[in-house]
DNA sequence: TTCTTTGTTCCGGA
DNA sequence: GTCCGGAACAAAGA
């Protein structure tokens, strides 16, 4: 599931890679993916050179000489790099399972620099979308969010006004890209956690004390895990040895019916479905 | 067969 | 017009 810190991370990893690159072929193996890639998809990412990779919220934006490849990872996106001149595979993320099947394999990106990049998608929920001479803002996905939750856009100041005059669940609130863009369920029940709020607590009852724990938490628990991944870019064979599991990294996510991880609270973690999404909270400390 | 997972969009009601 | 929650959608594995 990659969420915003992981997007960072293959988008960094994406930069080493394939920034001033030249994509020299383009096959499709699988068109069907969150929306069907277009017949001449291929033709206009060929013989493009990339000329700047960054991130909006969980959005990959590609700039290529005259067009923007946008891509989202969905679910189970994820970009693995073969090196041609030696046949080492590298994956652009930790986050990844270990055992990826080729049958998921459905884009073959080959570049100029004996890198091919490969997307492979497991539930293909992720998607491309190819931009002509567009600004960002004009692109649909992306006028619409709210600041980048690591931005100094996203302040109390700010938040206080937000909520003026709205009644929703804070965990709801949170969850809200036009609030703030790139958190996803995960995070969200993590840093409700850290901050000892009930996920179902409405926004307008938050107090000043309690919108600082939010918005600090936020900021601390995504950069602490874009931090954990920072050795980007590792070889299938030397990564195999360890146990690369990211479950391990969670407070309360998945824990249901476990004991608190806090130290020095006595509660269990309780689940609980708010948004058609699954929410784990400490009956005790989450108040 | 049914349930779960995600971000996004759409729709009805307040 | 705006806000909010719920449902639908995509695919596949358990």
């Amino acid at each position: 599931m990659p969420e915003l810190p992981e997007v960072e991370i293959v988008k960094r990893s994406l930069n080493k890679i394939a920034n001033k690159a030249k994509i020299i072929s383009v096959k499709i193996r699988n068109r069907n993916l969150r929306y069907k890639l277009p017949n001449n998809f291929s033709n206009k990412l060929l013989n493009e050179k990339i000329t700047k990779i960054i991130r909006r919220s969980k959005y990959i934006i590609i700039y290529l000489k005259k067009r923007i490849l946008l891509v989202h990872l969905g679910m189970t996106g994820k970009f693995i790099v073969i090196n041609k001149k030696n046949n080492k595979i590298f994956r652009t993320s930790f986050y990844y399972e270990l055992n990826i099947l080729p049958q998921h394999n459905h884009i073959y990106f080959r570049l100029n620099n004996n890198f091919t990049l490969i997307y492979n998608d497991v539930r293909r929920f992720g998607f491309f979308k190819i931009y002509e001479n567009q600004a960002l803002k004009n692109i649909l996905f992306l006028k619409k969010l709210g600041p980048e939750p690591l931005s100094k856009n996203f302040n109390e100041v700010y938040f206080k006004k937000f909520i003026k005059k709205r009644k929703k669940g804070i965990k709801n609130l949170l969850m809200d890209q036009k609030f703030v863009s790139g958190l996803g369920n995960i995070y969200v029940n993590e840093v409700l956690h850290m901050a000892k709020i009930h996920p179902l607590r409405d926004c307008y009852n938050l107090n000043h004390l309690e919108i600082k724990k939010i918005i600090l938490n936020v900021k601390l628990i995504l950069k602490s895990s874009i931090s954990k991944g920072g050795s980007t870019i590792k070889d299938f064979k030397n990564i195999a040895g360890k146990s690369g599991d990211f479950q391990q990294f969670f407070r309360v996510y998945g824990r249901e019916n476990k004991n608190c991880s806090r130290i020095s609270c006595k509660g269990k973690i309780k689940n609980l479905t708010i948004g058609n999404r699954s929410s784990y909270y400490c009956n005790n400390c989450q108040i």
